[in-house]
RNA sequence: CGGGCUGUGGCGCAGCUUGGUUAGCGUGCUUGUCUGGGGGACAAGAGGUCGUGGGUUCAAAUCCCGCCAGCCCGACCA
């Protein structure tokens, strides 16, 4: 197939779009693959068409391969069965939610997984019929608060998801393993780098849950990886060890002391060092010493704000989103002025554990962080406006309601599974396989009979992968400053010729020579045959679109060579040009 | 959700402080001539509700208010 550079539908821009940030979609605008529709919404033009596709068309086949049978939903979907499972609720605000002509209620598919169930529920009733796999490649729709990057976080992007469907918990691991497979062998053939980790998440129980993150600065999650072992986890996942006890039976009494003007750790810790009745004979105090505590709204789906209070220790910051993943489906909102001034236990600035508690005088809810080890001694809050307790031991002093991970999580922090150092990174969420068990088959009532001819309820799990995200994160791994340099099984041709000899000389049929040649060979091609174009124009649009392979047809025509170039590695050969077909095809995919 | 910055031909920008002829520059686009291996040269053109709605004024791109959109930062501080 032969791209006529003089009639596709292309404009390459010569300045980067001010708006756009990161490189995935500084490119991508700029080389003609992808407009702005609306917030979050992009148009695809035709080269950027045919890179989606490509990707999908891989999706596909890697699905294909294990087994997987491909459908297609509706992406309006009726509201019943998300109200059954609680998800028309649930989803809040991200739900694009709309009503037709009669008033009844509709949504844009956000993902599937109650279509899926309802719809084998509708075809299957025997333990036969299992294991199921089905997927489908469909826009999904999430009204997200802020979109941005381009195609990286949009509010209508192309998804593959897949589900399984199994008789019981062995099955399912089967079916994960063979999903989890064949992602692994799609994000290689994408030629997406990509760390697995672990997202199994504290309110979800032992269900097993990974993601497959891109590695990149731009990147939304953050995880961490072992320096040492093969532990690897979004850091929301992260869940460090139980702390060993501390013999606190020599401890000293508690001691509350005048603090005047500490309203932060920093003045606390400072003032602990400078006044000689409070400084240490052994070390200076540090954050560590101290133990913080944040009150925060948790707003449950039914709309219900619950005021909660999490003890860190001073020199961390409670991570929220950490906190969210573990409080789910609850989201955290701000604790603000108005609750500190309802709340008149709570002191700001020098909250203290002892006021904290469903037992305690405030009566709100107080948890822990896991770090915090019992008998361990705190300098904290008195409740008491420019006063501090020292010597606050937990265990013997206070209590709580419950630990929690919320402390953020740092480089360098032991791993929970070999305590070496952890390295902490950013990526992209390219992929995520999960454990549903069963929750959406209970709530829909997707029920088979086994073979004793007793009811089972199925057991599911769900995969999923941003395919239009996924092109961003190939741009964003396949570039370099004069643009896009795509692997061959993406890029939305094969090799792009460039003619840039004197109009009318040997070189413009030599192009089309070898462009039919290529053609012939079924590879795409694009062929620069546009007139009046400089060839330095021609050489930077070659560059910018950035297939793997560029043909020079110039000045070496008249001596019978042309310049192929690896675009990847930025080499470039002289090769005959009645040869040079023939060494383009069996050039190695890159 | 909060804060900051921004919105002027396709793209990148100036003009706004201090309101006042026909809103300007680069690039891109059209036409012509030249050029032809790194966004080439010269010339002549087309293209604008100055994001949007309201207000102030004799007069608004410019001042004021609302809204919309974009980018960045933040979201808890014991």
């Amino acid at each position: 197939m032969i791209l006529r550079m003089s009639t596709m539908f292309l404009r390459t821009l010569r300045d980067d779009p001010v708006d756009a940030e990161v490189p995935s979609h500084r490119l991508l605008v700029r080389a003609g693959y992808i407009r702005r529709a609306s917030p979050g919404g992009y148009t695809w033009l035709p080269l950027g068409l045919r890179t989606l596709n490509r990707v999908a068309t891989i999706v596909r086949e890697e699905m294909d391969a294990i087994g997987a049978q491909e459908v297609h939903f509706p992406a309006m979907l009726p509201r019943e069965p998300y109200e059954t499972t609680g998800r028309w609720t649930d989803y809040g605000p991200n739900l694009f939610r709309l009503q037709d002509r009669r008033g009844v209620d509709y949504l844009l598919g956000p993902t599937h997984e109650e279509m899926f169930t309802l719809l084998v529920k509708d075809l299957y009733s025997s333990y036969k019929d299992l294991p199921l796999w089905l997927y489908q490649i469909q826009t999904k729709f999430r009204d997200e608060a802020r979109p941005r990057a381009g195609l990286l976080r949009g509010r209508e992007f192309l998804m593959k998801d897949s589900y399984s469907f199994d008789i019981d918990q062995d099955g399912l691991q089967r079916s994960y393993d063979a999903h989890r497979a064949a992602y692994l062998r799609t994000f290689d053939r994408l030629g997406l780098p990509y760390a697995v980790v672990s997202a199994m998440s504290g309110a979800m129980g032992g269900s097993a849950s990974e993601e497959f993150l891109f590695p990149c600065e731009s990147g939304e999650d953050t995880f961490v990886s072992c320096t040492k072992c093969d532990y690897a986890a979004n850091t929301e996942a992260v869940r460090v060890g139980e702390p060993a006890k501390i013999d606190f039976a020599s401890f000293a009494a508690a001691v509350v002391h005048d603090t005047p003007a500490t309203p932060t750790i920093a003045t606390l810790v400072d003032l602990f060092n400078s006044r000689a009745d409070l400084k240490r004979g052994d070390r200076v105090w540090t954050a560590a010493d101290t133990l913080k505590n944040v009150v925060v709204n948790l707003r449950h789906p039914d709309g219900r704000i619950e005021p909660l209070a999490v003890g860190v220790p001073g020199d961390r910051d409670v991570d929220l989103k950490r906190l969210e993943a573990q409080v789910a489906p609850a989201e955290i909102v701000d604790f603000t002025e108005e609750d500190f001034a309802k709340n008149k236990n709570l002191v700001k600035g020098y909250i203290g554990p002892t006021a904290l508690g469903e037992k305690n005088a405030s009566g709100i809810r107080y948890l822990l962080d896991r770090s915090i080890a019992i008998g361990s001694a705190w300098i904290t809050g008195a409740n008491a406006p420019g006063r501090h307790v020292a010597g606050l031991v937990y265990g013997r002093d206070f209590s709580c309601d419950g630990v929690v991970d919320a402390a953020d999580v740092r480089d360098g922090d032991p791993c929970p599974k070999c305590s070496a150092k952890l390295h902490i990174r950013r990526g992209i969420e390219i992929g995520h396989v999960f454990q549903l068990g069963r929750k959406y088959a209970e709530a829909l009532g997707l029920t088979v009979l086994d073979q004793n001819g007793k009811t089972q309820v199925v057991t599911m799990g769900s995969y999923g992968i941003g395919v239009s995200r996924a092109v961003a994160a190939i741009a964003e791994a396949n570039h370099d400053e004069l643009g896009l340099k795509w692997p061959t099984a993406v890029s939305p041709a094969d090799v792009h010729i460039v003619i840039a000899g004197k109009p009318g000389d040997e070189t413009a049929g030599a192009g089309e020579k070898l462009a039919e040649e290529l053609s012939a060979k079924n590879m795409t091609v694009i062929l620069d045959d546009r007139k009046g174009v400089s060839p330095g124009v021609r050489f930077k649009d070659a560059e910018l679109i950035g297939t793997p392979r560029i043909i020079i047809a110039g000045r070496g025509v008249a001596t019978g060579v042309v310049e192929v170039r690896d675009r990847r590695a930025g080499t470039a050969s002289e090769i005959a040009l009645a040869d040079a077909a023939d060494y383009v095809a069996k050039m190695p995919a890159t």
